[in-house]
DNA sequence: ACTTACAGACCGACTTGACGGTTTGTTGAG
DNA sequence: CTCAACAAACCGTCAAGTCGGTCTGTAAGT
């Protein structure tokens, strides 16, 4: 067994790891900074630091660099939320704690990438099946933390999951349109008004149809 | 003065505002198709049907191309909706029906170019200075009309700024969702619940603080 | 009316640079 | 010694922008 500490004497396979991390990780910082349609695979590595031929070692195509930025960003947002959900503690307000969590998670930099790519995947059906599952696997442990931090007893229960669901469109909106608009008051007042939507939205019915509006005709959408 | 007919005399002004539109057209169609990344002055040049020096002519920079094609097409959203709006006329349930006919609006391809250039603008300041203006306009008209529809006597009442901002975050966050999810019955039930919000926020004031929770440390955002 | 002069509209070859990917070579772990 | 891990020169392609030239309305001169 190698040891622990950071000597020059490292496996393969830590060697491996750690430019394979270094370049998902310059990945992420390059989607977050640029943007979408300026991470290149030549701005990556030289963020990373690396040569084009570790690059190409590691990830043989852009398509397969990207689809592996997915996962490693979700994992990444995942652990963020874990950690962030677990250091709340025991506040008086858990609710609204939960709540500021959560837009403070959709406002970060992590969320911004994951929004590049989220909007690139509607036109890469590749990139798009690659976060549909990832980010099923962070919707769920998302609702756990939440759950444990909002007081739920089941994560999965209707309600919670609804009221959540409802939660994030908002935040999601919210924060593309923080883009345009940077207003901190406006925030809170947002703030404010979703965690009491959420309350609301916990303590009613499954949500009975007030008026069975059907989508409309499909062909006359701008 | 020229025949109305179709005949090819036409003046300078109207080759040049038709093939201009012809590009701004070919602009959005290629976003919506393609995406913003795959939106090339090559790709909109032959989807338009016109050379390189006509493209370089009217918009000598890809920026300006962009920059006008979000003027264009937010004009191009404005109408939509107040056509729509119009259209609607005097049915049983204006409320589910405006909030219906804006939804739609969110799932349409005009609103998928506008994310394309709405998320690129998050990484590049003259876009985005382009659609604040645009989007103020147009977020102006489109609370007319649906003030119209929604039946308000002041489109700028607040209680009905609040709700309408409330439920286009929601419609905002979903049309990204429905990048990933494609569930009509997920759609009528945001749908409902959104119209239930909606109803509700406007019976609401201001929106009291329920719990005063800040934006939190700016440094440990994800 | 007919010509002439001018300007805006439009064309397409060309330069430059960068992007994605390949190939060949070197180093260090096992 | 062998092979994974990396390095770096290199290649084809294509995007963006330039540039000289052509075509077509428009308007003044006669």
């Amino acid at each position: 067994m190698p040891s622990t500490s950071a000597a020059p004497r490292r496996t393969q396979e830590e060697r491996a790891a750690t430019t394979r991390a270094r370049i998902l990780d310059a990945t992420v910082d390059c989607l977050v900074e640029e943007g979408y349609s300026a991470t290149t695979t030549t701005a990556v590595q030289q963020r990373a630091g690396v040569s084009r031929g570790a690059l190409m070692h590691h990830f043989p195509s852009k398509q397969e660099l990207l689809i592996d930025a997915v996962a490693h960003l979700t994992v990444q947002r995942g652990v963020w939320l874990g950690e962030q959900a677990a250091a709340l503690g025991t506040g008086t307000d858990r609710t609204a704690a939960g709540i500021a969590l959560l837009w403070q998670a959709m406002t970060g930099p992590l969320f911004a990438a994951a929004i590049e790519l989220w909007v690139a995947a509607r036109t890469d059906e590749d990139l798009r099946d690659a976060l549909v599952v990832s980010e099923r696997r962070l919707g769920r442990s998302a609702r756990e933390f939440l759950a444990e931090v909002l007081g739920a007893q089941d994560p999965d229960e209707p309600a919670f999951r609804d009221a959540l669901d409802h939660v994030l469109q908002v935040f999601r909106g919210a924060s593309l349109t923080a883009i345009l608009r940077t207003d901190a008051r406006w925030e809170r007042r947002l703030l404010a008004t979703t965690t009491q939507t959420f309350i609301d939205l916990l303590g009613t019915p499954p949500a009975l149809d007030p008026a069975r509006h059907e989508p409309a005709n499909e062909e006359t959408r701008p």
